[in-house]
RNA sequence: GCCAAGGUGGCGGAGUGGGCAAUCGCAUCAGACUGUAAAUCUGACGCCCGAAAGGGCUACCCAGGUUCGAAUCCUGGCCUUGGCA
């Protein structure tokens, strides 16, 4: 039977020491759900737990499920963890962008590779629509993004953009809630979807918009904390990835044509350094803001996750929450 | 001691006679989320009643005063900062 283990919760909360601890035990692999560990060469600010001596090794069994999504010739491969292998991370240069759709069709060539080997599939991260989409399916993700149509919608304001996928798809535009209805961004995916689906039934293409749901036995497990416990992790966390080097990294990435508007530099812990390295502000200022802003990003996470009700949770200040983490998982392992 | 500027909500900072419980930013709380998700976006945020509409109360350093009406004007006090002695 194949078994996927999940593992959620905030930043800084040890997700991936309980996912090795756990594959050690339990026979089996992890892959990061993290839309930003899949940035070669930005590994200390997204928190890649990798070891000083860690290389990535190739599996060249393995390929990209499409020519387009590869780089490099690097291939996909994994990272040895404590002996753990770890998959998910380095997908992309940094200077690509990225999304959900790609790391679904990745993620699902990786998944078939360690199910086929009989081992399990441990998934932990923090980015909550990739492991939704990975586990759920996602309806619309065969519609790419159109850039064209994107631009030309850039400029709208809220309202205009509104009212165009009013005209276009009125059944969707009543259906967004009030955040979404302001919501630009959202706004223009809406409308890009709407637009394609309405050329696909015109030519008679209709492509059966379906969410394709993994086929595994799930066990989710959430972590959390009080969030002045967080808050405190998140300081420390912080404060180790700048000495850590966070700066000679965002240096090499700069260095080697990666650019402020770049998605990947739309990260935590890189964005915030944009004034220090253009305008010489103080780097304390950086610091201070990188904080904050992990802080609510971890508010936004555990949002998220809690409406998942399929989570079993565990908060790591109680006594013992991982021998009880691990005898849940057992019991769900050696389960049929 | 004199001169100047200033004291506003948890913080920063607007407002300089009525539209002010007070723009905005931060923080905080709650939430959304289906190809940018570490992204993007929404709501609440003096106190009390109310599901809401709405109503009531107390407020812009303190004490007085002017005025139909003051965060805004006047007087006195206290405090802070800068300059001169």
């Amino acid at each position: 039977m194949k078994k996927l283990l999940v593992i959620v919760g905030p930043t800084a909360i040890g997700k991936t020491s309980l996912a090795i601890a756990l594959a050690k035990k339990f026979n089996g692999e992890v892959i990061s759900a993290d839309s930003r560990q899949v940035y070669k060469g930005m590994d200390i600010g997204t928190g890649k737990d990798l070891s000083r001596n860690s290389k990535f090794q190739r599996e060249s069994r393995l390929l990209f499920p499409n020519s387009k999504l590869e780089f490099r010739n690097l291939g996909l491969g994994f990272y040895t963890v404590s002996g753990v292998r770890i998959w998910g991370y380095d997908l992309v240069e940094p200077k690509k962008d990225f999304s959900v759709a790609q790391y679904i069709k990745i993620v699902r060539v990786i998944i078939d590779d360690i199910f086929a080997r009989g081992k399990l599939v441990i998934l932990t991260g923090g980015t909550g629509l990739y492991i939704e989409a990975l586990i759920d399916g996602i309806e619309t993700v065969s519609i790419p993004p159109n850039p064209k149509l994107r631009k030309s919608l850039s400029e709208k304001t809220r309202d205009e953009l509104f009212d165009t996928l009013a005209h276009i798809d009125p059944i969707k535009a009543a259906s967004l809630n009030s955040s979404d209805r302001k919501n630009p961004r959202r706004l223009i995916r809406a409308i890009e979807i709407a637009l394609q689906n309405s050329t696909a039934k015109r030519v008679i293409l209709t492509p059966k918009l379906q969410k394709s749901k993994l086929d595994a036995n799930t066990l989710f497990i959430g972590l959390t904390a009080p969030k002045e416990f967080l808050f405190n992790n998140i300081e420390k966390r912080v404060e180790e990835r700048v000495r850590g080097g966070i700066k000679k990294e965002i240096e090499e990435l700069l260095g080697k044509g990666v650019s402020w508007k770049d998605q990947s530099m739309s990260s935590l812990g890189y964005r915030e350094w944009k004034s220090y390295f253009e305008s010489n502000a103080a780097d304390a200022e950086a610091i201070e803001n990188w904080k904050k802003e992990e802080n609510k990003y971890a508010k936004r996470q555990l949002t998220w996750f809690k409406r998942d009700k399929r989570i079993g949770w565990f908060d790591v200040t109680d006594a013992g929450w991982q021998r009880n983490v691990e005898f849940m998982v057992e019991k769900w392992y050696i389960s049929r």
